[in-house]
DNA sequence: TATATTTAAGACATAAGACTCTTTATTCTT
DNA sequence: AAGAATAAAGAGTCTTATGTCTTAAATATA
């Protein structure tokens, strides 16, 4: 796959959060369990994104994690650099130091076409495009064997 | 990254041999010193390709491994899914097993169309067209610390 | 102030990926 | 037939990703 299993949990875990926006804060253990992921698990993640200033976080009842901003300015391509770096839009395919423009490797056009439209994409797309499609088409944001639709 | 490592060193290994088709069997010993990579762990990889049918071995002196077919009919994306699956083709994005085209997840058409894109660039890249811009462009094939250019 | 609720932090465990090493099988050359 | 050259096979190691568990810190409520 081309994201992490962490990186898939946290986009996943910020939609679900841009879903319940109107609350203060969501609990993290609520998340996890609609989700179907490990409660620690779950929370050592969103601490990387309360880290990078993409979540807030609030200690004792009734705390829980928001998002730091609103949605509409949150897009995916920063949840991807938050958890598994720049690699994805920056590196070689072929995971050769040397490719560059300069002293591109065999494969360095073919991946750069491809790559910046990823990146496009990814940009371009905010928690709230996807909030709003989740809602509007009922979309699918949890595995069956948690609780399945986004309610 | 996007593909693995195992997949990074046998693009290029297979490219080494297009390279050289001339001659009967390439050692797999001469392509890791080029390439800079441990001959067992090549030698690994590349029981696979064989394994697959994209090459042929032969063992004793004047031995190595050889395409199994021309150059112009193996595509990059053969390799990556003889050595990493087919999921990078075929997987959600998210990590969802309930995902599907009629089952979306939300970034499900996000990324069907960046994945369609690259499927077709993997596919239609063969190695005889790299080979040929190796060539004629003198790209790059291994990491400085190897030997630097193909010869 | 005491207790319950929640995230933060860090140690630990398990699995998969990335390599290394040794032995075996095959083929050529002498 | 003997020895050298080569890939095949398989066991073993190291590293990274993934996941679990325990304890600490912060906050609200009674």
């Amino acid at each position: 796959m081309i994201l992490s299993k962490t990186c898939d949990h946290a986009i996943r875990a910020t939609l679900y959060v841009a879903l319940h926006q109107e609350r203060n804060y969501v609990p993290i253990r609520e998340i996890s369990e609609h989700l179907g992921l490990s409660f620690h698990f779950l929370t050592k993640i969103l601490q990387v994104l309360t880290q990078q200033k993409i979540m807030n976080s609030f200690k004792g009842p009734n705390g829980g994690v928001s998002l730091a901003r609103p949605a509409q300015t949150i897009s995916i391509k920063e949840i991807v650099v938050a958890i598994d770096g720049k690699g994805l839009f920056a590196g070689c395919m072929l995971g050769l130091d040397t490719c560059s423009d300069e002293h591109p490797c065999p494969l360095h056009q073919q991946w750069t076409v491809v790559r910046d439209q990823l990146e496009a994409v990814f940009a371009q797309t905010t928690l709230a495009y996807l909030a709003d499609r989740i809602r509007n088409e009922g979309l699918r944001l949890a595995n069956l064997d948690a609780s399945s639709l986004v309610s």
